[in-house]
DNA sequence: ACGCTTTAGTGAACGCCGTTAACAGACACG
DNA sequence: CGTGTCTGTTAACGGCGTTCACTAAAGCGT
């Protein structure tokens, strides 16, 4: 009782557990900061241990390889977004739906905008990590990261805010895709229509699709400010769910009045 | 004048110019293979050389380092995927618009779908090549490639299929963006109006999106077929530009009767 | 306080990579 | 034939991920 064993899992962390973790704290903020600076492919374990004064092996008593490193951190990095999106959602009366909805989305391309390098990492292409790798504890974040947009958009489905599309068009293999979907995100129950299931994907895809050609720059050569073409889209989005669009009062880079 | 000297460019290719050609062929052809079986990272010019029974310093005869071998390979991506698009296309009879923008969308999705590796090479995030090099020729090849759809969304606003949205919402900014584009592209001219410039990058994107998002398999423990999300949204977004949608008759393994 | 076990970290090594420099042979052409 | 250009080699540098054998320290039971 009066200092800690290990024992079991959860009780207060021993000194070797807590130097531990300040540790692998340390590794992953590196290893994200050359992430940021030189993008995925520039993080390396060997620069890493470099930094922290240390050798490359031993590292590998915190990580089991430079793969599962990149996964832990992009697992940081939907969380960090996850909160994000989380915390200008909360910045609204929980009331007011709408701009809840119109400011969570707004929060999701800043935090893509503000952190490139960590976006492109998320979301792009799966260029290291080979098949055979295991991605869990980012797609678990990721999933939390969700969590908010279904959250608001359950509350619009209650609300009947938008009416369904007709049903006939989701064939029966589209239904089934998209049951599985809401199951494993948790997201509706057994009653939310594959009608709504099917909306809320196209609405996400075609707000991401802006954003992710803003960030890989795919445009970058022709269109500097994506902003009023993502603005454009949400409010074609938000109109056809039912949802009051209100434009930005501001430019780009102002903080957008509301402190916090 | 009867045997080929070097002097101007473009006169017939002596023997040397035509090895020569042949080697970099082969280059490109074996970086293309291990670019399909292990990605982008999987490049290396020292494997190329060991399987074409060369060193790697020797590959430096023909290439100026890996990072512009990306691009070489990313070029000819394109311009295979911009003839794919060409040839379904051109699979249509001309005068059936329509069809033909169906087609080709269609076409294109499935060269990704084809391609994956390709795609995620092509249209992902600059993961390797640092912002210095120059990627001169894959944007010419790009812009060859948006060529066809070009061709296509201006028949379609000279018909005036679709009515244009409301101007007053495209910004000022927005309206130096969208013309520069336009410009830089070689999409319509001085009398297209912007509002049009905005539906085709809008519809575009739209697009984008879903093939990005099938691609890069952000969905794919949600969603394994991604067709009918996809054939859903081409059926929005054409409805919306007035173009007439069929669903596809066959299903996606099938070639989809025409041969070629 | 002692000894034992677990843990953190090192050093050497292997094989991979991109890239450069100095050099050797083949070919083309006067 | 001689000369120069083009193609390719060897050697080398530095960086990478990863494994293995090993040391040194920390923790813990007695």
């Amino acid at each position: 009782m009066t200092k800690p064993q290990l024992e079991e899992a959860g009780r207060a962390p021993s000194r070797r557990e807590r130097v531990r973790e300040a540790t692998l704290a340390e590794i992953k903020s590196i290893a994200r900061r050359h992430l940021v600076g030189q993008g995925a492919s520039g993080v390396s374990l060997r620069a890493i241990a470099r930094e922290m004064g240390m050798t490359a092996p031993g590292l590998y008593r915190y990580v089991s390889g430079i793969d599962s490193l990149l996964v832990l951190i992009t697992a940081d990095m939907f969380d960090e977004l996850g909160a994000a999106v989380a915390a200008a959602d909360a910045s609204v009366p929980a009331r007011d739906t709408d701009r809840r909805i119109l400011t969570s989305l707004r929060a999701f391309r800043r935090w893509a905008l503000e952190h490139p390098a960590e976006f492109a990492a998320m979301f792009g292409p799966r260029t290291r990590l080979e098949p055979g790798a295991d991605p869990g504890p980012a797609v678990e974040a990721a999933r939390r990261f969700g969590a908010t947009f279904f959250t608001l958009f359950e509350q619009l489905i209650r609300e009947e805010r938008f009416e369904l599309p007709d049903g006939r068009a989701v064939g029966a293999d589209l239904e089934r895709e998209l049951r599985a979907f809401a199951r494993m995100c948790g997201f509706g129950d057994e009653d939310t229509p594959v009608e709504a299931v099917m909306v809320l994907t196209s609405c996400w895809v075609r707000l991401y699709g802006v954003v992710c050609m803003e960030i890989f720059q795919h445009l970058d050569f022709v269109m500097r400010d994506m902003e009023p073409l993502f603005e454009s889209e949400l409010q074609n989005v938000l109109t056809g769910l039912g949802v009051r669009y209100e434009s930005p009062q501001s430019s780009s880079t102002v903080t957008m009045g509301k402190s916090e």
